[in-house]
RNA sequence: GCCGAAGUAGCCAAGAUGGUCACGGCACUGGUCUGAAAAACCUGGGAUGUUGGUUCGAGUCCAACCUUCGGCA
């Protein structure tokens, strides 16, 4: 066997975590993150790290905030701690809100993950106004420039990236290359609800982490890193930054962050929904719990 | 009870001399996404306290009423 992979994903507030640890227990498995801000080392009430500690959970506290970091990245890591759990005959469980590192593991096929990013260049175009680099786009690859939607054209970051794309050199690797994923058996389940329903979750989970001490561990990371560094671009986080350095006030700080998750969701479950080959699970709907154990009974237990 | 100020979407808020049924921001809605993704973007709907009056025309002027805030009692 040895092929299965089982998914937990969502938006947040859904109990992704406490859901997959039962799922581990039952059917020896090992947790692997999804959560592109848990991979930060110190950053551990705002993203959520509260899992019992005698729980191991793979890829989380990675790097220091003041590293970067991408899918790219995570996925040759995901990889790797995949095959390592599968050659000990274990069920990896993926669990995480970050979807574009999901679809990595789910959908490796990503040709330009190899192309690495170019500092100089975003260092560069990202001094410019936007109307500029459209320019520059369109002067370097006009077919492709006029296929990009609204969206698209006015977000620098995606510009940049395709200009960082059309300097390198083509022909990547394909990581299908390496049979990395080709064989796996999945079990993609996602947690969902109306946001009526994870709204008011969130706002009391946002209280809750304040009242964990949120703003101590926010004044000791600020002793070590500044608000320029990657990690702190974080929820829980980066709404915290004029309360602490222009002395705005910690109401405002705090309504900012709750809506901020709220909109945070939002994006989840718009990115999920389109996601194919995924079972839903409506938390807000009594008795789901049982469901997705009746789900994953029969999969892991069937092929 | 009297005097003053104010009432524009869930909240904040613009609106020279009355004239395209009203600027924005937050929230809320739907969406985009191939090495920044808890990122970075695109999109949508919703309002002039109430009732009258003046006027060709009122958020804008007048009256009454209602509500809120401040002061005096």
């Amino acid at each position: 066997m040895s092929n299965k992979i089982l998914i937990i994903s969502g938006p947040t507030a859904t109990g992704k975590t406490d859901l997959a640890i039962k799922l581990a227990k039952k059917y020896n498995g090992e947790l692997i993150s999804a959560d592109s801000r848990q991979i930060y080392q110190g950053l551990n009430i705002g993203t959520g790290k509260d899992h019992p500690q005698n729980i191991k959970i793979h890829l989380i506290d990675l790097i220091t905030p003041h590293q970067s970091f991408s899918v790219a990245q995570y996925q040759k890591l995901a990889f790797q701690e995949i095959a390592k759990i599968h050659q000990k005959n274990k069920l990896p469980i993926i669990v995480g809100g970050t979807g574009q590192y999901i679809d990595a593991i789910v959908d490796p096929n990503k040709l330009t993950y190899s192309i690495k990013p170019n500092k100089f260049l975003r260092y560069f175009l990202n001094r410019l106004p936007n109307s500029t680099i459209q320019k520059i786009y369109q002067i370097l690859d006009k077919k492709n420039f006029e296929s990009l939607n609204n969206s698209e054209k006015h977000n620098p970051h995606r510009l940049i990236r395709k200009i960082e794309i059309f300097f390198s050199k083509k022909s990547p690797p394909s990581l299908l290359k390496e049979g990395m994923g080709v064989d796996w058996n999945i079990l993609h389940l996602s947690l969902t609800a109306p946001t009526s329903f994870l709204y008011p979750r969130i706002d009391t989970r946002v209280q809750k982490r304040l009242n964990l001490g949120l703003l101590d561990e926010i004044k000791k990371i600020l002793t070590q890193y500044s608000w320029s560094d990657p990690g702190l671009n974080t929820l829980a986080y980066k709404e915290f930054k004029d309360y602490f350095s222009v002395g705005a006030s910690l109401a405002d700080a705090q309504s900012k962050w709750t809506f901020d998750e709220h909109a945070y969701a939002r994006r989840q479950l718009t990115w999920f929904k389109k996601q194919k080959n995924i079972s839903f699970i409506d938390i807000s709907k009594s008795k789901y719990q049982s469901k997705i154990f009746t789900k994953v009974n029969k999969w892991y237990n069937l092929s």
